[in-house]
DNA sequence: CGGGACGATGCAAGCGCTTAGATTTTATTG
DNA sequence: CAATAAAATCTAAGCGCTTGCATCGTCCCG
């Protein structure tokens, strides 16, 4: 039994939060002349505690200024209502804003959306970056994972095998996850549909046929299902072709020098020029005007994720709208569900995306429309059907 | 003492991390035939260890997969090594892009200066947002400061009393505060050099001599001193004066909404609008496109912050910069300092800002100068004199 | 007026970890 | 080889809070 519960009314020096001592339970019952038991009571509400003495209690908790300690709290209810977030911060060559522009926008949305949930449940969020080139520290993951109840971890942060070993501790939900990710709960867009409605407008509105892809790093696999998806679109169509691609990024800078590439060859120009990301694409578009390449009656440029810089370019971007703050959202609420019930399998749960037009894709200038697509059903659907469907639908205002 | 200390190799069900039943150090300890305190010695790595039990303990841990729990450690170290960030989002209503832009750009950054600054020292961020609109809560930043060992606060996101009110139970900074807030430390950039570097250069680089002021919200501080000082600096000039203001909500809508109040009325435009953020910048930009007013032929536009998205509107923006990042960075160091020595009197930190010069001041197009301020020397000099010392040095390149 | 029944409160055992201080081993040395 | 120093390890008391169970009044009813 701690020390200052003895003594007649007073343990320790409490008479009045003496700078730097920290007010205990105990001070406040011995003040209040209670058992640390009433104070707790008093203090969570629910339990029946007579009147006059949850007043006196309370007045007292006020004039010590006493607050819970979580850590105690946390060690004697057995949980700690903490969920981490774990995001990708992008370092690499610091280019004058390549660090603001590179991941600055897509998680800081994601953010926003779980501590929204977070927030309104009265739990508490932790959140930690981890730099995209340094390797992977499971050991520091682990220590995270003593933290907090539960994971939140960006796609193609930690490798798979990391994530499974974390998994097998504590629940787990990938964001923007590949759906083929079997150890945790997958929340993610469906960026399928978005690639193949994005192809579908680029060929059959705007009647383009020769297409170029500036991928996303190696180790993204969304850039690798959008490259997927957007070739088996292309390629369903009898006349239109890929002719060529490379690797990005991510990151203006890497756009940038993907469209001097592009230009250098001095190979005609495709069609058009998809991007993994918006990023990418603006990065482009910047190498394109340097050129005096026109955008788009020269050629095509559009993006993916629709941030909202894209939207302030010239031409303002193309893109497929990914729900980011929702994605934060249903993680979040994933990731509670899991912690309640941690019973449950996992799931993969796929939110639709928009095709955001604007004029980067020859589509008239001064208008933007987006277009809600159908979400895909199931994960063997063939994306072509919904999406052809989805398309015709897609005009500009 | 707990109970499975007891008993001869295994207290509770320590076979093997047994799903759900988490691993303690007893587990360990008594599967490694050590006491708690030496698994504990070999956790944390600084103690004298014989090698052979290290080995043996080691692998113990790994075996079981045991990860310290941290409300636990907490709990006996008397230290959480934790602090909380607090940030404002704007909600408001929700025209398309405005949640997304109103404070998306600032504490995003700042956010990561912090996390980089705590990574590094091994320490956990944890993260609330505030709804702007919502009526403070005290009981729930008390709550926060349960959990916290220091708390990192934006300007204007809790009332100067409810500060002190926390600033009494634990240390405080106010990223990005006003110099003026007595009861915490203050992490600030230097918004006067740089309001006045601005008008300097609007005055004597491009001669205008009539401007408008687009404000911030009210409870804006900075916004506040960046007026004052630009005020100052318009009326220390003989032929230059303030033809007018309004006050914006620092969104691009808001922005919007001034700009179209500006044309309704019919007056001539003023030679410049100085805008108290980006955002609102951004949107006046919009506005005057709609209207066919040429910028910065008709109008100069320059906004405050240096946001990434003021570099891709047409035109570039000029704007001051503000070192976001590396606020975070000061706060977060200056917040560890204050837990580690409590006892320090406030302080408050002023960081320089850049001049960026683009072309939405009436600087030539297709160029970019970014020209560092001196910083502000003490709080009472009259910010003129330095002011025109960095200016005379600011060129397009 | 005794015996519940029940509401209000107190008691005390933990929660899992750290760490002084005590104790046991293992060198070291004369 | 005993005595002593140094190294390794153990013991157990907390850290501040929650909560099952025990206790103590009160009030009601037969």
């Amino acid at each position: 039994m701690p020390l200052n519960t003895s003594g007649a009314g007073e343990g320790r020096p409490a008479g009045g939060a003496s700078a730097g001592n920290v007010v205990t339970l105990y001070d406040v019952a011995s003040l209040a002349g209670v058992s640390t038991a009433t104070v707790s009571r008093v203090v969570h509400g629910l339990d029946r505690v007579k009147d006059s003495t949850r007043a006196r209690v309370l007045e007292v908790i006020e004039q010590l200024g006493y607050v819970p300690d979580s850590a105690a709290q946390s060690l004697s209810r057995r949980r700690k209502d903490v969920i981490g977030l774990v995001c990708i911060e992008r370092t690499g060559p610091k280019e004058q804003y390549d660090i603001e522009t590179m991941s600055l926008l897509f998680y800081d949305e994601v953010l926003r959306g779980v501590e929204a949930q977070i927030r309104h449940r009265n739990w508490s969020l932790l959140i930690t970056y981890l730099e995209d080139h340094a390797p992977r520290d499971l050991s520091r993951l682990l220590a995270l994972s003593g933290k907090v109840e539960g994971l939140l971890i960006g796609e193609g942060i930690v490798p798979s095998q990391m994530l499974a070993r974390l998994a097998e501790r504590l629940p787990v939900v990938v964001i923007s996850g590949s759906p083929r990710e079997r150890a945790a709960d997958v929340v993610t867009a469906d960026n399928r549909s978005g690639a193949a409605a994005l192809a579908s407008h680029l060929i059959s509105e705007h009647g383009l046929r020769r297409f170029y892809y500036l991928d996303g790093p190696e180790n993204a696999p969304d850039a690798a299902e959008r490259r997927r998806a957007f070739n088996q679109a292309v390629r369903s169509h009898p006349d239109c072709q890929l002719v060529g691609s490379c690797q990005g990024q991510f990151s203006v800078a890497s756009g940038d020098a993907a469209g001097q590439h592009l230009l250098a060859t001095g190979d005609p120009l495709p069609d058009a020029v998809v991007c993994a990301n918006d990023q990418m694409a603006i990065g482009l578009l910047k190498a394109f005007a340097r050129a005096d390449v026109r955008v788009p009656d020269q050629v095509a440029v559009v993006g993916f994720d629709d941030i909202f810089p894209g939207s302030l370019c010239d031409p303002p971007l193309t893109t497929i709208h990914q729900p980011m703050r929702l994605l934060g959202e249903r993680a979040c609420t994933r990731l509670l569900d899991r912690i309640a019930r941690p019973d449950l399998r996992p799931k993969v749960e796929l939110l639709s995306t928009d095709l955001v037009l604007r004029s980067s894709c020859g589509c008239p200038p001064g208008t933007m429309t987006r277009q809600p697509l159908q979400r895909q059903r199931g994960r063997r659907t063939t994306p072509v059907t919904l999406t052809m469907h989805a398309l015709t639908a897609a005009r500009i205002s």
